[in-house]
DNA sequence: ATCCGCATGTTGACACTGACAACATGAGTA
DNA sequence: TACTCATGTTGTCAGTGTCAACATGCGGAT
């Protein structure tokens, strides 16, 4: 017969990733909890270890869940715009109105210890959403809207900028709102354009 | 007669506080323990609450502390300046060498949730900090470095570049030894002050 | 069909933590 | 000298991450 809650939950580990991404949104990493995450999956405090190795391996899956989401969102945003340019700027945008959407998912992302996001296939978690941003660069290079050469230096440039805005609103240093902060990082990203297109003649 | 240990520790505070200052440089926010920093100054688990009403409250004061070495850092690094463009990247350098140098320090002072820095005051821990970029941005342009009008936006917009460049760096998404990263952190802020000043015919 | 292995979930325990309450000490003062 | 009370201590509590031992029951081997 159908057991109303049978012993055996079929694929805990999701229904637990889920519970932990809820939690980390509402209370954040410091007040995040195992036996919190268990309790609203419904099961003993020892089960998560059946799925994952400690609590910061749980921490690292919810990490990845979220840069996953990052990807969706950076390249969600990033599809409404008609050049090149415009698109690596609203590119930057989607980045900073993820950070401002989920700060505390945003928190568990970057201030977890590196070696934690290890992985050992020598690739970063957030590597997709790097490439997100990488292809905006590259793009806008090729349509001559930003100078030819190495992508690299362009796009730790262009990460920096919108990851600063982003963490600095998220910890309540910026005096803005979340509409008014995404419409800064737009002219932000436009300054920061100019500056890389305008500075090539004296470049080192 | 002198008691090798003095049952009133005459300034206990100072202490308690140096303690901590260390102990999160060694191991870092999540394995900061207030039993510890009793442990490393000598009192019982329970002294520390006579002078910080909770181990966030130690922490919000190893963020103070962190905040004015890090204005610190910021004047000597500027003052090697000779023009104002000059000193203001200079004074992000220095920001961001600050962060690699002590970056458990770092996350203190950034990452704790907002409201406990709130002092009551009105203003900000990290207020003077703040200010010295402030000073930097207002003499480049009285200088004709940097367009006139309201400082603000160059600011954030600053500090933003600086602040994602260091909190990139720390968390390891930068592949640059310290060095390299002080010398892109440079390039990084030549090329934003071009592109603040070259923006100028087209903004809003 | 039956049995059994083993992944999955549970119960129990331990050391540690932040915090509170009650008590101890001793320096400054009336 | 005796009182006061800021400062430090001991004792305790609930809650946490993690380990060890045990329970359950699905799926394959017989």
């Amino acid at each position: 017969m159908a057991r109303a809650e049978p012993y055996h939950h079929e694929n805990l580990r999701q229904t637990l990733l889920e519970a932990a991404v809820a939690l980390i949104g509402e209370v954040g990493p410091r007040a995040f909890t195992l036996r919190e995450v268990a309790r609203r999956a419904g099961v003993s405090h020892n089960a998560p270890y059946r799925h994952f190795p400690s609590k910061d391996d749980l921490l690292v899956a919810v990490a990845k869940e979220g840069f996953e989401r990052l990807t969706a969102g950076m390249q969600k945003s990033l599809a409404r715009g008609r050049t090149a340019l415009e698109q690596l700027q609203l590119c930057g945008c989607g980045y900073v109105d993820f950070a401002l959407r989920w700060p505390h998912h945003f928190l568990v992302m970057f201030d977890l210890p590196h070696e934690m996001h290890s992985e050992c296939k020598g690739e970063a978690v957030g590597r997709n959403a790097f490439d997100v941003l990488m292809g905006c660069i590259v793009a806008a290079q090729g349509a001559g809207d930003l100078p030819a050469g190495d992508p690299l230096p362009l796009v730790w440039t262009a990460w920096s900028l919108v990851h600063g805005i982003a963490k600095l609103a998220v910890s309540g240093n910026l005096p803005l709102s979340h509409a008014a902060t995404v419409a800064f990082a737009r002219q932000a990203t436009v300054v920061l354009s100019v500056g890389m297109m305008k500075d090539k003649p004296q470049a080192r």
